[in-house]
DNA sequence: TTATTAATTGTCGTTTTGACAATTAATAAT
DNA sequence: ATTATTAATTGTCAAAACGACAATTAATAA
């Protein structure tokens, strides 16, 4: 029988940035540690990576049980691996982002663990090195929203273009002309107007948009370009 | 005394798919395995993530100890952690490519190990998953080097635009206009002319530049735009 | 009927892009 | 010495994208 002999083996988890968007802020959601140390302490999402799973099976495992959601838009972002990260063993964790629509999160809140959503300018200190993950998910978060079509993720099916324009204001901490923003967001193709109006908070109402799966699906590679004609 | 009772533990590894430019080709370079199983099996440059060391730390140890190289252009692509992919033992490897000047190996060239440079589009089947770890990490080249001037990292400190023009269509496997290549590559402004001409295989001879280094180091988060006046 | 508010559509000069051609600097051939 | 050859370099131009900026519209409240 071969085998590795003497390397030494170590505990491998998977950590969750999860964000969300409540219509004026974004936000990201927290837990209560619940197992020493630092228990009680605030922590991202995380658990360990089991003998039969992948670190991505591990992360969808886990966002399933702390929030009920399946199937949310998730990515692999660095594996978080300093020898002495965690104080009590040594730990390697595979940081994820994750993009939810904050409303069907609140449906189907799940009692068991004690979570709660922060804004991200104003969240607790977080253990271990959850800070410098947050910090990193955030920055990858805005390259890639500016890139591809992601933040679509984050809003209900039907959503409205200033929806989308605070959420990308958010994203990017940063004002961003609405004509201009309207004009390059609908000349991707990507949006499907919708008969019906938001009322709330406006009293012209805003249409109501959806993403036309087809080429969202089609399109998520595509980029703007350093190269001629490029298509990825 | 706390601990993580019963979590299973893994090894980790690192692998590292290392690219070179021999003027022509886009090449990568493969070593024969040194230990069972699958021994004398072309495969990646990798090892095991020692107790004091990050995942960082080891793809840098190994290229050091397998190249002789220091402080070469690393990037942590994402992690393989499917449950059976080392038949042995359960093993998640971290994925890095790496880019590194071809002529500076070749000077340096490790006798220790059994390394050969493969043409990308003509390589021998590796071990393991590490045909997919190549696809990946030729898809992310290809992405991070439409947006970030990181080619630079595989040719010698003096080139010339012909020689970045082929590397780039190398890179993309599409054919690049001259004319507009040059344009846009110079009009970077990271690319000092020197008054110095490379005149194998042409009459005329090609001006050599070099980096502007200062520019380089401070533009090399820069990209280009779905936002308006972004800058990373 | 008018004031108010936010959504939506529109204008325009500048810059970038990408398709395409002409010129230049050197060497090799006659 | 002149000319042919070859690859590097510089140039042209119309179309598209960009970004700064303003006017109009659809609804409700006064």
């Amino acid at each position: 029988m071969i085998e590795y002999s003497k390397q030494p083996h170590y505990l491998v988890a998977v950590d969750c940035i999860v964000f969300g968007f409540d219509g004026e802020h974004l936000k990201i959601l927290l837990v209560k540690r619940g197992l020493e140390p630092e228990i009680n302490k605030w922590s991202l999402m995380g658990g360990f990576v089991g003998a039969d799973e992948s670190p991505d099976d591990a992360a969808n495992r886990v966002l399933k049980k702390m929030t009920g959601l399946e199937g949310v838009y998730l990515e692999q972002m660095q594996i978080y691996g300093e020898p002495r990260r965690d104080p009590i063993e040594r730990t390697l964790s595979v940081g994820y982002f994750a993009l939810i629509d904050i409303h069907k999160y609140e449906a189907q809140l799940n009692d068991d663990y004690e979570a709660e959503w922060f804004l991200i300018n104003d969240r607790p200190k977080l253990i271990f090195d959850h800070n410098q993950m947050v910090a990193d998910a955030r920055k990858k978060l805005r390259y890639k929203a500016a890139l591809h079509p992601i933040l679509f993720e984050m809003l209900p099916k039907k959503f409205t273009i200033p929806q989308l324009h605070i959420l990308f204001e958010e994203v990017n901490d940063t004002k961003i002309d609405t004509r201009n923003f309207s004009r390059k967001i609908t000349s991707t193709g990507l949006l499907i107007k919708l008969a019906e109006k938001d009322r709330t908070g406006s009293k012209k109402g805003a249409f109501y948009f959806k993403l036309d799966k087809k080429k969202y699906n089609a399109n998520s590679q595509a980029f703007l370009n350093l190269m001629p004609n490029l298509k990825v």
